[in-house]
RNA sequence: GCCCAGGUGGCGGAAUUGGUAUACGCGCUAGCUUGAGGUGCUAGUUCUCGCAAGGGAUUGGAGGUUCGAGUCCUCUCCUGGGCACCA
C-alpha cells in the first residue's frame, strides 16, 4: 500500500458508514453511560472552532465507554428561542423559526464533518412544538405546586431588548446580552419560586456522589448566598404600635445599634407619622429612577433621609433610636431594614459620620474613633447582661432571648432570589395560562397543549410590558377554560433558559407523546453521567435545571434528585490575539477551512492536545501541523510492519504499550486529554523505531489513538482486512506485571545535586547500588575525598549521597 | 473588599504526588529532499561559561522544613475568572 494519508477521501466516507450502520448505538448493553453537551444556540454566524473543543472532548469518552461496553448515549440538539433569531426577524421580515432552522442546518453540517457520534434520531430542538408542550406542561405543574406567581414588584428591565430579565442575567448592572444599563421598573410578570429550594439547591452541593468541580459549586453557593442570622423586631415609638423587622448576622452588635435604615421600597418609608413627608418623596423618587448600576457602582457616597416624626425602639435596650430611609439598604434582600451598627460595620460607619450619628463599641478589638468600623467577631463590651461573651456566644444567647420574648427568631437568608420567569418578547414558549375575569388565572387544560406562537405581524417588542402577542386578538381572546366566559391568554413568554432546563430527560425519549419521558427509560438512563459545557452557565442553566429537576423529583415524575452526576467545564478558545472569537474582531477561525487544510482528526487530535482541557487557550492554528504530522507518522507505520509474520516486541517496548493502555485509558477518565495525546506520540514514536511490529501491538495502538483520531484509525484498522468497525472491539486492558521495565536508570545524586545516572536491573540489592554509585568518577570528585555521612536509596529512582 | 483557579524555556505545556525539572508539540538553527512550496525527512535546541570533558544558574519573589522541594509550610508580588452596599 503506498497511498498518501488523505483525510478528504476517509473522513466522509467513514462518517457516512457510521450512520448507515448505526455503529454508535447499542442501547441494549447492559451497562449504560449518558454523555451530554450542553446544547447549542443555533446562531446566524456557524461554529467557529472554540465550540467544538467541548464536543470533541465528550466523543473521545463517548467512543472510548462504547469500546469499553457500555451502552453508550450521546444526544445532541438546540437550545434555539432567544433574541437573535427575533432581531434578525425584525431587520429582514422572516419568521424567526425560518432563520432557526437554516441556522440549525448549518450547524448540523459543521458538526458531521467533524465527526461525532451523535443519534441524530434523538435530537431535539426547544423550539419544537411537539417539546415546548413539556415545557409548558412542567410550568403548569409548577403553577399547580403554587411555584410559579405573579408579582408586581419591580424587575430588572432592559429598554434595549425591551424585556424584563432576571437576576441571573445581568452583568454589573448591565443586560448580559447587550450591555445596557438595566432599569428598575415595576411590572406584572410570573416569578418561579426558586428561593423555596435554596437549602436543598445548595445543601445538595455537597453530596459525595455528586462529582462537579469545586469551582462551580463554589460559584453556586456563593450565588445562593445563605446568611445565618436573626430577624429582629423594632417596635416604633408611634401610636399604631407599627414595627420594623429588620435582617442581621451581627446580632452580637445590637447593642450598638444606634439607628435604624430602611430601604426606599419599604412601606414604613410612607407611614402616616413621618413629618417630613415631602422629603421622604423626593429622595424615594430620585432612587428609584437611579437603575442598579447607578444604586451600587456610583453610590459610592451614601445618601439618605431621615425620617422625622419616626423613632424604633431597640428591644435589647429599650432606646429610642431615630430611622432612616436609604438606597444603600437594599429593598430586595432580607427584610429590606437593617440595624446600623457603625461601630461594627464599615457601611454603618460611613453613614454615621456623614449624617453625624452616634458610634458605640460593643465589641472590643479595635477603635472606632481611630481606626474605623472593627467588623472582626471579639468580646462584647457595652452589652448589658451579655458583656464579656465571645460573639459567637452572644448571638446564640442574643437569639435565645430574642425568641423567648417573641421580639424576633434566628433565620436564614438567601442572596438569590426568585426567578423573574416572563419575557415580553415574541419568540419563547407562551405561558399556557389564560386571565378569566371571573375565575381569575386559569391554566390551559392539558389537553390543549401545545399553546403555540401564533404568527405576528410584527416581531417588534411593544415596551408596554406586553409581548407582540398581545396584538393578534383572535389568539389572545379565548374562553375561559373553567367558566367558559371571556377570557385572554398570557401574552408574556417564557425566558431563553426555559427549555433547557429539562432538555437531558427530552433525548431519554424523544418521541414519547403521553408524557416528557417514560418512566422505565428515565430510570434506564438517569442520572446523565458526564455533562460537559461552558462554565458561563454555573450560575445560569445549571442552577435553573437543578432546580427544575428537584422539583420533577418531588413530583415524583424522575428518579434522581440531582441530574448530573459529573459536571466538567471547558476552557475557553480565544483567538490568537487573546480576544474572544467574535465577528466584531474579525479573529474567527472556522472549523471547516480547519478540515479542509488538515482534515478532522487532525483538528480533533489538535484541540485535545492544546492544553488542559478546563483551562482558557489561544487558537494556533501554526500548532495543527504537529497533530498532522503526528497523523501523518501513524499511516506510515503500516506497510513495513504489517506483513502477517509474528513479530515480538522487547521487554522494554511491550512495557511502553502496556504504560500507554494505562494512560491514555486512565487520562481520558481524568479529562486529561492533552497527557494522553502526548502519551500516544510517544508510543507512535517509539514504534517507528522499530523494523517491525506485531500486529497485536499495531492494533492495540489504533484503538487507543481511535477516539481521538477515528477515522485514520477506522481506516487502517480494516486495511488490516477486519470487516467489523473498529469500535465494535474492545478497549485494551493493560497487564500490570508488563508495565515494569527489567532495567531501571538509576540518578546518583551528592548533597541533593544530580551527578551522574545508569542503568541497573531492577531489581539489584541496596547494597551493590550504592557501592556502584560510589563507583562513579563524577561522583567521587564532588564528594573531595570526604566520607558519606549517610547515603538515602530510592529503589528504582535515586541514590542520594551526603557528605 | 470577599471567594475560586493559576504563575515552569522563544511559545502551548509535562513532571509517577517529596526522588534525574523542562516529557510531548510548536517555533527556531543546520543539513537533506523538491522545479517550487511545506502539512516531507535527519540532527540539534532551558539559560550561561567552555573546543570538549564538565561547571554554574533556573519552576513569579523572599524565607523555612528535608538527605532531597516545581511539589509541603510562612510571608509576598502578579495574572485570569466569579461575587460584590447581601447587613
Amino acid at each position: 500500500m503506498e497511498s498518501r494519508y488523505s483525510p478528504k477521501t476517509i473522513e466522509p466516507k467513514w462518517q457516512e458508514k457510521w450512520e448507515k450502520n448505526g455503529t454508535f448505538r447499542h442501547y441494549d448493553r447492559p451497562e449504560k453511560f449518558y454523555v451530554l453537551d450542553m446544547f447549542p444556540y443555533p446562531s446566524g454566524f456557524g461554529l467557529h472552532v472554540g465550540h467544538p473543543k467541548g464536543y470533541i472532548a465528550t466523543d473521545v469518552v463517548a467512543r472510548m465507554k462504547q469500546l469499553q461496553g457500555y451502552a453508550v448515549l450521546h444526544p445532541m440538539g438546540w437550545d434555539a428561542f432567544g433574541l437573535p433569531a427575533e432581531q434578525f426577524a425584525i431587520k429582514n421580515k422572516v419568521h424567526p423559526s425560518v432563520a432557526t432552522k437554516q441556522n440549525i442546518a448549518t450547524y448540523k453540517e459543521q458538526m458531521h464533518r467533524i465527526g461525532f457520534t451523535y443519534d441524530w434520531d434523538r435530537e431535539i430542538d426547544t423550539t419544537d412544538p411537539d417539546y415546548y408542550k413539556w415545557t409548558q406542561w412542567i410550568f403548569l405543574k409548577m403553577w399547580e405546586k403554587g411555584l410559579a406567581y405573579e408579582s408586581h414588584e419591580p424587575i430588572n428591565w432592559c429598554p434595549s431588548c425591551q424585556t424584563g430579565l432576571a437576576n441571573e442575567d445581568l452583568e454589573d448592572g448591565a443586560c448580559e446580552r447587550c450591555g445596557t444599563p438595566v432599569e428598575k421598573k415595576p411590572m406584572r410578570q410570573w416569578v418561579l419560586r426558586m428561593t423555596e429550594y435554596a437549602d436543598r439547591l445548595l445543601s445538595d452541593l455537597d453530596r459525595e456522589d455528586l462529582d462537579w468541580e469545586e469551582q462551580i459549586k463554589e460559584q453556586q453557593r456563593n450565588w445562593i448566598g445563605r446568611s445565618e442570622g436573626a430577624a429582629v423586631r423594632f417596635a416604633l415609638a408611634t401610636e399604631d404600635q407599627a414595627s420594623v423587622e429588620v435582617f442581621t448576622t451581627r446580632l452580637d452588635t445590637i447593642f450598638g445599634c444606634t439607628y435604624v435604615v430602611v430601604a426606599p421600597e419599604h412601606p414604613i418609608a410612607e407611614h402616616q407619622g413621618i413629618r417630613n413627608r415631602a422629603e421622604v418623596t423626593e429622595y424615594i423618587g430620585k432612587t428609584r429612577k437611579k437603575s442598579d448600576l447607578e444604586r451600587t457602582e456610583l453610590a459610592k457616597e451614601k445618601t439618605g433621609v431621615k425620617l422625622e416624626g419616626i423613632e424604633a425602639v431597640n428591644p435589647f435596650t429599650d432606646e429610642k433610636v431615630p430611622v432612616f430611609v436609604a438606597d444603600y439598604v437594599l429593598g430586595s434582600y432580607g427584610t429590606g431594614a437593617v440595624m446600623a451598627v457603625p461601630a461594627h460595620d464599615e457601611r454603618d460607619f460611613e453613614f454615621a459620620k456623614k449624617y453625624g450619628l452616634r458610634i458605640v463599641e460593643t465589641v472590643s478589638g479595635g477603635d472606632p474613633a481611630t481606626e474605623g468600623a472593627f467588623t472582626d467577631d471579639g468580646v462584647l463590651v457595652n452589652s448589658g447582661a451579655f458583656t464579656g461573651l465571645s460573639s459567637a456566644e452572644a448571638r446564640e444567647k442574643m437569639t435565645a432571648w430574642l425568641e423567648e420574648r417573641g421580639f424576633g427568631k434566628g433565620t436564614v437568608k438567601y442572596k438569590m432570589r426568585d426567578w423573574t420567569f416572563s419575557r415580553q418578547r415574541y419568540w419563547g414558549e407562551p405561558i399556557p395560562l389564560i386571565h378569566c375575569e371571573k375565575c381569575g388565572v386559569v391554566p390551559v387544560p392539558e389537553a390543549d397543549l401545545p399553546v403555540r406562537l401564533p404568527d405576528v405581524e410584527s416581531y417588534e417588542p411593544t415596551g408596554t410590558g406586553e409581548s407582540p402577542l398581545a396584538d393578534i386578538d383572535e389568539w389572545v381572546n379565548v374562553p375561559c377554560p373553567s367558566c367558559g366566559g371571556v377570557g385572554k391568554r398570557e401574552t408574556n413568554t417564557m425566558p431563553q433558559w426555559a427549555g433547557s432546563c429539562w432538555y437531558y430527560l427530552r433525548y431519554i425519549d424523544p418521541k414519547n407523546t403521553e408524557s416528557f419521558v417514560g418512566k422505565k427509560e428515565e430510570k434506564r438512563w438517569m442520572p446523565v453521567d458526564l455533562y460537559v459545557g461552558g462554565a458561563e452557565h454555573a450560575t445560569r442553566h445549571l442552577l435553573y435545571s437543578r432546580f427544575w429537576h428537584k422539583f420533577l423529583f418531588d413530583l415524583g415524575v424522575v428518579s434522581t434528585d440531582e441530574p448530573f452526576k459529573r459536571l466538567v467545564h471547558v476552557g475557553l478558545i480565544n483567538a490568537s490575539d487573546g480576544r474572544k472569537m467574535s465577528k466584531r474582531w474579525g479573529n474567527v477561525i472556522n472549523p471547516d477551512d480547519i478540515i479542509d487544510d488538515f482534515g478532522a482528526d487532525a483538528l480533533r487530535l489538535y484541540e485535545m492536545f492544546m492544553g488542559p482541557f478546563t483551562q482558557n487557550i489561544a487558537w494556533n492554528t501554526e500548532g495543527l501541523v504537529g497533530t498532522r504530522r503526528f497523523l501523518e507518522k501513524v499511516w506510515k507505520l503500516s506497510p513495513e510492519t504489517r506483513d502477517g509474520q509474528q513479530a515480538m516486541e522487547s521487554r522494554e517496548l511491550e512495557a511502553l504499550l502496556h504504560r500507554t493502555m494505562r494512560k491514555v485509558t486512565e487520562d481520558i477518565d481524568g479529562f486529561r486529554f492533552n497527557t494522553a495525546v502526548s502519551g500516544l506520540m510517544i508510543l507512535v514514536n517509539a514504534l517507528e523505531k522499530e523494523s517491525r511490529i506485531s500486529r497485536a501491538a499495531y492494533e492495540t495502538t489504533l484503538i487507543l489513538l481511535s477516539p481521538f483520531a477515528p477515522h485514520i484509525a477506522e481506516e487502517l484498522w480494516q486495511e488490516l482486512g477486519n470487516e467489523r468497525s473498529i469500535f465494535l472491539g474492545s478497549w485494551p486492558q493493560y497487564d500490570p506485571e508488563k508495565l515494569i521495565e527489567d532495567e531501571v536508570r538509576i540518578a546518583v545524586s551528592v548533597n541533593g545535586k544530580v551527578r551522574d545516572t545508569f542503568s541497573v536491573p531492577r531489581d539489584i540489592p541496596e547494597e551493590e547500588l550504592k557501592s556502584q554509585a560510589l563507583e562513579s568518577e563524577n561522583v567521587r570528585r564532588h564528594m573531595e575525598g570526604k566520607e558519606p555521612k549517610r547515603i538515602v536509596v530510592v529503589p528504582g529512582r535515586i541514590v542520594n549521597i551526603v557528605v
